[in-house]
DNA sequence: ATGAAAGCGCTAACAA
DNA sequence: TTGTTAGCGCTTTCAT
């Protein structure tokens, strides 16, 4: 009758079981050759204590704690869920889970999180965030653990980075637009500094250009890729009285806003003017009129940026060189597009 | 030139300052009044070598790892991540981490997390799953660590529960819209056997029989706490033909299905029907009409799940009594809801 | 096939 | 004020 004090450990069940902590060890690892006398022991006994191996003395001594830090920018924007759920999903069936910091927007808690899972000795990071200043970048590519950038391209580091294609994906959107006769289109920028801000406006642009559309065929507004940036760029773009027959925008969020702004001023979507996003979040179904879209495959970025660490690890970090994966967006037509009217609003 | 391999331990840094580990510690934990010199040199030591001390090897010695679980139902249902972004806030300011699992909706994944965490000797759990057996809330009340369980409330298990109060939430929207003269409602349930489920019904119902409604006043439909519910639900009351003016709904994804179904058979809301959600998410300020709800304070329950555990923590769990705590939904009033019609629809 | 013992990196008595 | 030492709970040589 022991007072025990906390869980069982390796010698309660050695104790128990009538043989040494190495041998539980063993048996539970499936290492050796153990007499089955001495196995079934020692599963009894695990079982009747309820012991569970502590992962913390496992870690320390394996040093390696089977977890991967992942940083994202903001867990509240619907982006990231499904980021997060397929890299857990991936990790998960190799062993693996994942330490998530969110760093709402605030660069100090994205340095916070890069400390505290470098403290924790996560065996991998996946960062997801642009919240990181070039200081830290130089700092993550310099320390020993295995980086994966996602969706941010860190100017002038070397180091590994799974991205959408940004500049193919808005490409692909204009080219969309165009082909439904539109020739006299606004976009609405994301925040400023924003990583995939300058690819996806260019990508529009070279279609654009591509197309033989005049350079005053394309006004960009600036947004912030929330909500009430899409719906301030709108009012401004009507109240400035521009006459365009399609809005496009660098994300979702902001598309939405467009579209409540433009519903406000009893504008049709897609009659009058002609709406598209980026991203492809729930949401973008759920809105009237369901809004067309260049969807990110986010899943496939989680399981991919899990897949690329564990390959640096099996090689030993180093082994692989850095390099960008660039991953194809996929257009989702919905409702909230159709063919450029020809005369003016209203008409 | 030593060939380190992996990062700097104390070892290390004592000795580049030339004094023991003990010494070490004690500086960078500020006990003791070190003579400033060594401390200097301590620091120094630190600097030169980026020392960071490993949160492992501290947990094992300690025998807490500052960090607790917290297993969410779904982390793409946006409700979730304000929870977690909460939770982690709160954690944070008093040196916690929190390791997230989600659980995609499956039992089984659930209990994986439940190990996982066990495993992991986290010092307390946060459990917002209904996803959860009867016969892992006994394994969960049983185990000594403590345990918050948020929005749900296991049957006949002596726990800390923090939920919404989820029958006067109900009871809230409904006095909402009989104010505004509704007496004829549908009222669209969540899936069924989801906890929440049963006290959101309740409470509607309460309402519309103090209020003097009739039962055939009120009827009742199964959705599925997704958007699809929402829809179907919608279809089949207007297949049917029943006559109501207003449409309350188990939470706010279920709304905004209905909302898209109730505008594809041209009925206008709020002027024909009124319709309000539950949850307040991001959406349903997004949506057009803008959604009227009853916003749980997610924020506030993440915030008062770590408080708890804390509280637990110092007392020596078992000293604070198990206790159900409702925090009180506040009704946000948009644009679906409106004055009953007198007429039929399209009158 | 199994055991003894060392040690992962840290903290906390206890000594000095 | 500082150092010595003994673990925390595990895995893994090296013996036996």
């Amino acid at each position: 009758m022991s007072d025990r004090v906390g869980p069982p450990t390796i010698r309660d069940v050695a104790r128990r079981a009538g043989v040494s902590t190495a041998t539980v060890s063993r048996v539970l690892a499936g290492i050796g050759n153990p007499k089955v006398e001495t196995a079934g022991a020692v599963l009894a006994a695990v079982e009747a204590l309820g012991y569970r191996p502590s992962a913390v003395a496992r870690s320390l001594r394996m040093r390696r704690t089977n977890t991967f830090g992942l940083i994202v920018t903001d867990i509240q924007n619907p982006f990231f869920p499904e980021l997060v759920q397929a890299a857990d999903d991936a990790a998960r069936t190799v062993g693996y889970s994942i330490l998530l910091g969110s760093a709402a927007f605030d660069e100090h808690r994205a340095v916070h999180y890069l400390d505290l899972m470098a403290d924790r000795r996560v065996d991998g990071m996946i960062v997801a965030s642009s919240q990181v200043a070039e200081e830290s970048w130089r700092w993550l590519v310099e320390s020993p653990v295995p980086v994966v950038v996602v969706n941010a391209e860190p100017a002038s580091v070397p180091i590994t980075v799974i991205t959408s294609d940004n500049r193919g994906g808005m490409r692909t959107v204009a080219e969309h637009l165009i082909g439904l006769g539109h020739r006299r289109m606004a976009y609405i920028r994301g925040l400023e500094g924003i990583t995939a801000d300058q690819p996806r406006v260019e990508g529009f642009r070279a279609a654009c250009r591509d197309a033989g559309i005049p350079a005053d065929g394309l006004i960009e507004l600036r947004g912030d890729a929330q909500f009430a940036g899409g719906e301030r760029a709108v009012s401004e773009l009507l109240a400035a009285g521009t006459d365009v027959t399609a809005i496009a925008c660098h994300n979702d969020i902001t598309a939405i806003g467009a579209l409540r702004a433009l519903r406000s001023a009893r504008i049709r979507v897609p009659a009058d003017i002609s709406v598209v996003g980026c991203d492809d979040i729930a949401a973008a179904s759920w809105v009237v009129p369901a809004l067309t879209t260049i969807a990110q495959q986010k899943a496939e970025m989680g399981r991919m940026a899990v897949e690329r660490l564990l390959a640096m690890l099996d090689v030993g970090d180093g082994g692989i060189a850095p390099e960008t994966i660039r991953i194809p967006m996929v257009l989702q037509v919905r409702e909230s597009t159709g063919p450029a009217r020809v005369g003016g609003v209203g008409s």
